[in-house]
DNA sequence: CGCTTGTTCAACCTCTGGGTTGACAACGGC
DNA sequence: GCCGTTGTCAACCCAGAGGTTGAACAAGCG
């Protein structure tokens, strides 16, 4: 058992990053669009675009409803809200992380060498 | 030429959507720490960490400096903010098409099915 | 009923990603 | 000056991603 949320979050990461898929998310954000429509931009083969969107339905990202023999794709914005979670977590940790850094680096070299608080260069 | 940005974001996506780099992110965002350190918990090869330390670093979100042999791993979250940046557009165009859409329903059927917005069949 | 349109399924090919092992490079300690 | 520690480089292997083509399937339309 490897954590649900895990496994959804890899296969949202690995949905965006190819450039393909992000542009189709990016399209979809606008307006929802049958396979062909979605296809029609690209010097690429109709399978192959369907094949991207199998991915973005396994990650989530992308509901096909079925109406007549058109597939039409909605954009399913919510597991943006996983993977928005994921990283701001981690990102004000170090975030937080530099502040108390800077803090400590003022409270040391406090009489020495006042300014400069975590430049490039903290050598 | 495909874009910078483009680049960078597949190669940020493409890093993170390994659940041992996310871990390692994680661990990092915590406090630096060397190769050796990183691996230890893994039941994997030092050079397979050190590989996936390499994708990171390609990816932005790490800088490795050289301290005498040791190698000390930092994690460097400024991508993060082009991560969200993209997500949050698309995101945001896509509820903001909701709550269009919700508008239009309620207009459209507003003296003969009133409420019931958006539900999953708009058939 | 049979054709056309829209899409998926299946088989296949190739290239990359993630892992391995083995050798070697850069230091610090003694 | 040598040795152990720390990490990288190189070659290799295998599974899976992303693309192709060809066939099949489902639903409207003549």
């Amino acid at each position: 058992m490897v954590d649900e949320s895990t496994e959804r979050l890899n296969r949202a990461f690995a949905a965006l990053a190819d450039p393909v898929r992000r542009d189709l998310v990016a399209r979809l954000a606008t307006a929802d669009a049958t396979v062909g429509e979605l296809a029609e931009p690209y010097d690429m083969s109709l399978q192959a675009v369907s094949k991207h969107l199998k991915v973005l339905e396994a990650a989530g990202l992308v509901t096909r409803s079925k109406q007549a023999q058109r597939r039409p794709v909605h954009l399913d914005a919510e597991v943006f809200d996983l993977m928005t979670k994921w990283i701001e977590r981690y990102r004000a940790e170090a975030e937080e992380r530099y502040r108390r850094l800077d803090a400590l680096l003022e409270s040391t070299a406090d009489d020495t060498n006042t300014a400069q608080s975590r430049t490039k260069d903290a050598s």
